[in-house]
Order: structure tokens, then sequence, then C-alpha cells
DNA sequence: CTGATAATGAAAATCATTTTCATTTTGTAC
DNA sequence: GTACAAAATGAAAATGATTTTCATTATCAG
């Protein structure tokens, strides 16, 4: 029957120009994972994103929101992280979502885990992209970095 | 039938005395388990470790790797990484392999892990420890770190 | 040795993610 | 617009690593 989603406000496609030429159709189904991912400064699992997209249209399936998001990802719009509890979590890019590079702590003890700015937050020193290249002929291009400890309110 | 998997060479529990009263039993399979991660210098999944482990006592199931690998790691004689393919790979702990403490370096295109020692190979540095408590009141206890670009092969 | 308790293994259950496949949308060419 | 080929979608089934269940066996203290 229907015919379609919609496409949200109009002008031009909400992932901005990243996919444009890029064969990829942007699709209702992927702009509304990505428009999820663009208002959500948290992580989210799939599941998570299905409940949200889901609130803009209930038609849509999980299935269709781990292909997106696995697309978003390959594509650099979307991170995804294993935090160890047996899922994947998403987060959108540091370059849109304009927090700058960042990592993760993570606490031992409530399973919290908060953004990391600043200190080891940004990428790999070139010092020490030099160091690995000299000591292990490895061109280091990108570090995630998993600090585990005791956060304000459990330490 | 059986009278149990007999225990190495006698002289004690292979594991050395980290869990000795500890309530632990120190069972053959237990210490098979061990001496199969004490021997090898590198990553292997549950099912690698069944493998080796069933070479000695083909009697052994998957299961009772999986709770040793557990209980090894839950008292810090084993590390378990995910390095992103799924599966869970073990190693003996830095300080009882002699390896001292390392992080890793993932190829993209090959899929190869190396070990990465100096450089970020170390623990988080002290000054690094205090930036992150002041500026997010978080007290940081251990980094893992992976590393992703291309190895030598590779590049 | 005996009994109480913990450990084991086979099979079943979980559960996040992927695959399959019939149906629906999209982009492009009339 | 209409027609088509290619790509995307969703429901259901399949996967696959890990965990749970439960009856049996091994270990330890007395
Ligand atoms: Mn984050
Ligand atoms: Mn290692
Ligand atoms: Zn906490
Ligand atoms: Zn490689």
């Amino acid at each position: 029957m229907g015919r379609g989603y919609g496409r949200g406000q109009g002008r031009g496609h909400g992932w901005g120009r990243q996919l444009e030429n890029s064969g990829i159709r942007p699709t209702a189904a992927r702009e509304l994972v990505f428009s999820v991912m663009e208002s959500t400064p948290e992580h989210l699992s799939a599941e998570e994103v299905l409940s949200e997209v889901r609130k803009a249209e209930p038609g849509i399936g999980l299935t269709t929101v781990y292909r997106s998001l696995e697309l978003l990802h390959r594509n650099g719009l979307v991170r995804k992280f294993d935090f160890g509890d047996g899922r994947a979590v998403f987060e959108l890019n540091d370059t849109l979502s304009g927090k700058g590079p960042h990592q993760h702590l993570l606490c031992r003890r409530c399973g919290r885990v908060q953004d990391l700015t600043g200190c080891l937050g940004e990428t790999l020193p070139g010092s020490m992209k030099e160091c690995i290249d000299r000591e292990h002929q490895f061109t280091a291009e990108e570090a995630v970095i998993r600090i585990y400890g005791l956060c304000s309110d459990c330490r």
C-alpha cells in the first residue's frame, strides 16, 4: 500500500553530501536511522535505534536498522563499538557530532560509559605512530582505547 | 570409569599460588587449560584451547573449557579479548608470560594481530591517569588499546 | 571411607546478528 | 507519467558463539 515514509523537511538528504554520488540510495529508512543517530548524544544499540526509529515509522524492521547502521558505519558516518556486553553500540562519528575525537571510560562497578576527550581522547600522537612504525613496521591509522576504572559515582 | 586425568609432573599446582587458598578446586581439567595457556604465545579462542586440551585428554568438553577460561580470567591469570570477529580470544596474563604489559596492532587488510610492546604498549602513564581523574573524576585503572592500520606484509 | 559440595559434559537454550527470499521502492529511460 | 531493472525491505529462518540446565562424577574435609 504505502507510498514510502516521506523524507523529513525537504531540502536535500539528511545525511549531507557524504553519500551523494556514491550510488547508495538515500531511502527513507536510512535517513530515519541516520537522523536518530544525529540526534542522539549517547551510544545506542541496534534495538535502541529500532525503537527510536519506530516512533516515526512503526513499520521499520530490525534487519533494516542493522543494515543501515552497517552501511553508515562502512561509510564512516557512524562509529561502532563493543563495550563487552555482547552487543554492538553505535554513535555518530566525531566530526559530524562536533564532539571531536574521543575514547571511552568504562566503570567496572556500574558499567557506565563516559566519553573521554582530551588526555588520551585525541587520535594517536604522531610520535607514537612513528614509534610503532619503526619498531613494528606497522602503519598505525587509528587507535581505539577503552579505559577501565571507577566512575565518580562508584569510587 | 576413569580416576581423573592425573596431575602433570606432581609437585604442587601448575597455576602457582594464585588460587591456592581461594576455595577454588585445582581440577585436572583446569590445570590442563591453564597449561595450554601457559605454553601458547598466541591468542587462542575457546575452540582452539579445546583442541589443544583434547590432545592430552580427549574427554574434555567445550563447556568446561569456557568455564575454566572464565575462571582464570576472573582471577587475573588470563586476559580475554574481542578482536572484532565475533569470538573471544584468550592469552596468558602479561606477568605470567613474562612479556610485560602489551597492547595490540590489528591489520585492516589481512586481520593479523600483533603484540605491541613499548610505545603505547605499557600501562597508562601516570600523567594521563591524573588528567583523567582531574577532568572526569574517573579513577583509571587499566587501558585496553587496539591500533588499526596496515601490517608489514600488507602495506 | 563417607557425605557434602563443587565440577563436568552433553544437550538444550540464549540471543545478537546474518541470511534467505518474496515483495516493495527507487532511479532511470521512455 | 509509465515501465523496468536494480536495490532495498521485512518476516522468518539460520547462524554461531556462549550460557544454562541437569544428571553424573570428582574433590575435599572429617
Ligand atoms: Mn562515545
Ligand atoms: Mn597479545
Ligand atoms: Zn560507576
Ligand atoms: Zn596485514
